[in-house]
DNA sequence: TTGACAAGAGAATGATCGTTCTCATAGAGT
DNA sequence: ACTCTATGAGAACGATCATTCTCTTGTCAA
């Protein structure tokens, strides 16, 4: 980029997480090295190691920063498509449906990072597992929406599923695995009690 | 080990196999070098360059392997369950219930595997991807043998939501994510043509 | 026993990587 | 204009790693 020189510190700090996101998010953790951070970014390895103190940190920051943004993205997306008359739940599906057959797909952030065994810390699952949390109770909220009494087991089995259906879009490059997933859940909405 | 001079090429090529297996699938690809793999396996460098020329091919090697001794692991577990009175489908779980609380257990080999992307190449997902294939296929044959009406659907869910299940046991390092799944999958049973 | 080859031990090689350091410069405050 | 400080550019450092090489030894056929 630029003359970094010139970047406010909150600039060199988003011009960095952008780097990270789209590097880390392409490539792994070990595919990534520091200097490819700088070199994607413009922030010199000086200043990179100032803001950051370790590679670590910076991973750490990154999932932190693709947990909010991702959210949020998941959110409004299922949002615009119950807007357009989807039940809450199978609008789950529709998000999914977009994200997958975006190019450069390449599954979940999370569970990807998780796999890297050497590279990640406790701080690195905690951050991880907290997502999960996080999307189990986006999704059992969305169920609480329309189907109010369905069984205990619905919303962790729902977030079992979507796992399930983001991790197998990856491993076979299509969205079968996600169709499928969706007929299930659509099939288990009907014969739930309301 | 001992003496390796006195190992049959057989022998060696086991040998190295099994600590391919214990070490990459406790501390990922990237987690291993080529001298854990000789300390391991008491086979010296030269020799275990003489049968896997590089670490690409020994990976290549593990995960075939693997695909082996797991899935056979896998189907008499199935089928032990399944001679104790379980619905076929259902014993899946039971199978899993036992893979996921044994120590050690850190997920799915292939998927683990396939989130490395700088450590693998188009050799190493197409045996990943075959995995999957072979494991949906045989879901798809237990299923057919007590529900043979199951929707077209149903088989390719089934495997969305083992692999979720596996991938969310990881995760939170519980087994709650698996007994959703099975009730989840319980319930499909329950509400679909036989 | 001897000679030739297969194999082990493990050092050497050349690359890569996280992290730090040096040197030169561009402003900020005087 | 002149320090002082912050920064960039990028070389340097010390590890680590896949892979190869050297030197040595054990084994076996004659």
């Amino acid at each position: 980029m630029s003359p970094a020189a010139t970047m406010s510190p909150n600039a060199a700090k988003r011009s960095v997480l952008r780097a990270a996101d789209e590097l880390f998010y392409a490539h792994g953790i070990s595919g990534v090295v520091m200097s490819d951070i700088r070199d994607a970014s413009g922030v010199s390895m000086r200043r990179l190691y100032a803001l950051y103190p370790s590679k670590s940190e910076l991973v750490a920051a990154w999932l932190t920063d693709r947990h909010d943004t991702w959210m949020a993205w998941f959110a409004s997306s299922v949002e615009s498509h119950v807007a357009g008359g989807a039940d809450p739940v199978l609008a789950t599906f529709d998000a999914i449906a977009e994200w997958v057959t975006t190019p450069g797909y390449r599954g979940c952030a999370f569970i990807n990072s998780l796999a890297e065994t050497s590279q990640i810390d406790d701080s690195h699952r905690t951050i991880i597992a907290a997502h999960k949390r996080d999307l189990v109770e986006h999704l059992a909220q969305l169920a609480a929406r329309d189907h109010p009494n369905a069984p205990s087991w619905f919303p962790a089995a729902l977030a079992v599923i979507v796992d399930g259906a983001i991790v197998q879009c990856t491993i076979f490059a299509r969205t079968e695995p996600l169709d499928a997933a969706r007929s299930a859940v659509h099939h288990l909405l009907e014969t739930i009690p309301t």
